[in-house]
DNA sequence: CAGTTATCGAACAAAGTGTTCGATAGCCAA
DNA sequence: TTGGCTATCGAACACTTTGTTCGATAACTG
């Protein structure tokens, strides 16, 4: 009674068994659910682009992407769920890529969130209008709050608890939010400058803060 | 023909005879107005307070505010626009306990948004979660990029354009994310730290940067 | 008090949601 | 190639929510 092999809908029961278990074997995907699951993507991300993303309607989903409406419910349990799972496609693009950059010695591999946020510009732009801005603020800060505690329990390693005075985490969420609120001021940007550049300027005010400016 | 005498639905039409005209003018409103207004403020944030934003229906609303369906539209477009005019009363609020309080002369009024959040905490988390927390994340962030621009302005006026090569709204940007990103994790904490511990904390942080802490 | 104006409430069309089920087409392994 | 399995289709369905309309009623203002 195998109901669409391999859908992640409940995260408990443990038997489902496309789950990519651990290691990494294959893992046999049907065809058609592939080919559905990313017409559905495609088709969210195109109308991303033409409207704002909580005007839009399953039925627009399913028309764009001609999948039957039951099918997308096999799939997804509603429109957010497939846009959070695109989201989550997307993060481990830009984690690949962030992957090969090896930002010199900067704290924050906050070139790589630049780079993606360039080349992925329009989408990004319409979905933080749309008011799909809050999955991707989040999805966006956690990678950067992982990021950040990891490299501060590393050096930081000697003082135990508060380095400074001052909790790893609240560093963490500072140093993200700060990098989420540039990076969409600058997706914003009309003509804006290199991603090169802002990284550079993001960079100085993290290390030296107001006092760089004097 | 007056409908619902005050309303600001179309911010066109200059002729509102209701809207605060320019000076300290007064102007009387309908108590009924007034009294629905203040209903269906209270309704909505008694709601958030309950349920995630998103799940609130128009309904809900006007059923605990105790008013009608038509009256409901006769002043708000929709439930965000109730919203937000809501938030923007807090906003307002917010703005007032700022101008006594004078933070000594950190270069944002930060302690305000500590105090001010350590007051509605309860208020806050539910929008955060609910899906509401778009609006206030904008709104919170409209207030400091303001006030660090203005700031930057005052005693940067010697340096026209680009501070230390780093433009004013780059940092206001900066700042401003960071603030409210450190706000909303503060205020998800079960045992806070005081709201003076929380900004000091931050202000190390905007004035020195990484480097405070080693 | 009289005139003005907000509210009520019921009814309405329209749009969207999520589910069901039998029939069909496509896939995969043997 | 075949046989068995399974995803898809698509139409129909009940349900919820939205936003509007309008005449009757109640409340406010001067």
């Amino acid at each position: 009674m195998p109901v669409l092999t391999g859908i992640p809908h409940d995260p408990e029961d443990g038997d489902s068994p496309m789950h990519q278990p651990n290691d990494a074997q294959p893992q046999k995907v049907d065809r058609r659910v592939q080919r559905t699951r990313q017409q559905l993507h495609r088709a969210l991300m195109e109308l991303i682009l033409e409207k704002r993303y909580d005007k839009i309607t399953v039925q627009d989903i399913i028309d764009r992407a001609d999948v039957g409406r039951s099918t997308f419910y096999a799939h997804f349990l509603d429109k957010n769920d497939l846009f959070e799972q695109g989201l989550q496609l997307l993060g481990q693009d830009m984690h690949d890529h962030a992957a090969d950059a090896h930002d010199e010695d900067h704290v924050v591999h906050s070139l790589s969130f630049f780079r993606h946020g360039q080349e992925n510009r329009d989408m990004y732009r319409a979905m933080f209008d749309g008011g799909g801005g809050d999955f991707l603020l989040e999805l966006g800060r956690r990678h950067i709050v992982a990021d950040i505690e990891e490299h501060l329990a590393q050096q930081g390693s000697s003082d135990r608890g508060g380095i400074g005075g001052t909790p790893p985490n609240v560093v963490a969420q500072f140093m993200a939010g700060a990098m989420m609120s540039v990076l969409t001021w600058w997706l914003r940007e009309d003509r804006p400058v290199p991603p090169e550049e802002i990284n550079e300027m993001y960079q100085k005010l993290a290390m030296s803060g107001l006092q760089s400016l004097r």
